[in-house]
DNA sequence: TGTCTTTAGTTTCAATACGAAACTGGATAG
DNA sequence: CTATCCAGTTTCGTATTGAAACTAAAGACA
């Protein structure tokens, strides 16, 4: 809120004022968002449910995570109506783990830190994600203005509704 | 995998195969992001660098994170690139934190993380994000065809290199 | 100068979360 | 009717977190 930075710049121009922040946090719609997906393996689980995991065996041999947090997972991802749990039709046993809309909406996320992770090296793969119409590869995710222009955090204020 | 549901087709139309989920799983660049802001506080610790706070005891009133925790997931972050550690020149006392490229270059992350939130009811704010230069509130992230179209996870698939 | 305060940590110890492995109970396959 | 599969749960040892007190260096003030 300096403005002197990196961030964004504030609507006000006083000096950062912890209580605003404090204030301002208490709205904040990530701390929520946090709660529900950045437990450990929430992510990695929703990646999964992202490029067709299902079941819940299946995720627990894909990702190698323990049965009991896995389990205490899926059910906070279905609480947070982030998956849709179904008996599956075809075989009682099984149980079908599917993405809510809500949690399709979580996919810009999960692009835009692939995509951040990638371009700081940290790992990098010979699979990239392309529009079925054209097989062309998506674009960079990124913060644009009401125009389209890519604006970074230099470019970014805050204003009061 | 199976292209039935709510995911990423995959470039083979075989069915979902776990091993072939593990051998991609190894070169994702989404764990190693994950292990650097996936931790609990991590995230909320960049935001506020994002949001204009550089100094320990700001982000500890802040956030009201415990300060050994805080101090950890500072020296991560740092150990990471996403902040830099200087001794605040003015008094030296004090160390600021700020944000290296590397961290700002998270700023999609945090933006589409906290529309999401807004978007599914997990608190709002009487704030938005606004462009400096004509004051108009930022666009939605969100995912794009090469052409700029948005496209959906459905219309998503994976293609090898 | 000496004392008080601020800043950025570190230490200690109790509470919580996680992980590996074994176990359960209902459904299915042969 | 028996063995296997699936989705969990239980148990118990280990790792992480949190609150509070403590420390060391630097600045403010008289």
């Amino acid at each position: 809120m300096l403005g002197s930075g990196g961030e964004v710049r504030s609507v006000s121009k006083d000096h950062t004022d912890i209580e605003q922040f404090r204030a301002a946090a208490l709205r904040c719609p990530l701390p929520p968002a946090i709660e529900l997906i950045g437990e450990r393996w929430a992510f990695l689980i929703l990646r999964g449910a992202m490029n067709g995991l299902r079941h819940f065996e299946q995720f627990q041999a894909a990702l190698g995570i323990a049965r009991n947090i896995l389990s205490d997972r899926l059910g906070k991802l279905v609480a947070g109506d982030i998956l849709e749990r179904t008996p599956d039709p075809g075989d009682r046993r099984k149980v079908v783990y599917a993405l809510t809309p809500k949690g399709s909406g979580l996919l810009p996320v999960v692009l835009a830190l692939r995509q951040w992770g990638e371009q700081w090296g940290h790992g990098q793969q010979d699979l990239y994600l392309a529009d079925q119409r054209d097989g062309r590869p998506i674009r960079p995710i990124i913060v644009q203005a009401h125009d389209g222009r890519e604006v970074s955090i230099h470019d970014l204020m805050w204003v009061h509704r």
